[in-house]
DNA sequence: CTGAATCCGCTTGGATACTG
DNA sequence: CAGTATCCAAGCGGATTCAG
């Protein structure tokens, strides 16, 4: 965990998962355990370098477990962490506001066109 | 509002959002209409440049109203719209998780001290 | 007071090639 | 397969100055 916190709440949180890739990674992570390269593919596009560092920042912050298999080829798992896991209603609020804005674009749209 | 959206909810969210600065400025407004100067002042260190292109960015995105008063000297109010006011209970995990999460490291670091 | 304009350094991320 | 190493480009943000 980070010792380095913001007085306030939202900013420390921020210090966590302000961060793109990260809350994609939380995403993919929280529908359960995953390997590195099913990871970037589920993410979209990302290069494996950025994909570990990420992966790396959030082992450091304790939100993330890497587990290794001496295996050939060699197989690596990425589970979320007690802690890791507790961000998930910040994500299901994430996703209940993009869905509702989705539903907006949509109906904005349409309306555009009947116009 | 945005019209390029992606097919994740959470990602749309992500695409409005995904920013510390934007974070900072809604916990800001949240708490009711600021002035510009009065922004600057409680987000802690940003330049004017910055915060007026996230502020714009806000604004085309729907987040955001801008007032401005005919006066010297001038004077322009930032206000919450009702789409930027809905992004409130996202704010709040952030909040939540954020507030758990200090108390945690502070327990830690007595667990430690007391080693 | 509220910005707009400019310059500039640094971080971030992408592409690619290579290794255990 | 799961990275690491390198190089490179672009964007972002900071500092500063100036204007309405």
């Amino acid at each position: 965990m980070r010792d380095k916190l913001s007085a306030c709440p939202v900013e420390t949180t921020l210090l966590v998962i302000n961060d793109r890739w990260k809350v994609l990674i939380l995403r993919e992570l929280l529908d359960g355990t995953k390997r590195f390269g099913e990871l970037r593919k589920s993410i979209g596009t990302v290069s494996p370098k950025v994909l570990t560092s990420h992966l790396r920042s959030m082992e450091e912050d304790g939100l993330v477990d890497r587990e290794i298999f001496a295996e050939v080829p060699p197989r690596v798992e990425y589970t979320l962490t007690e802690l890791g896991d507790s961000l998930k209603p910040i994500l299901d609020a994430m996703k209940d506001w993009g869905t509702d804005y989705q539903a907006k674009v949509k109906l904005k749209l349409k309306e555009t066109n009947e116009d």
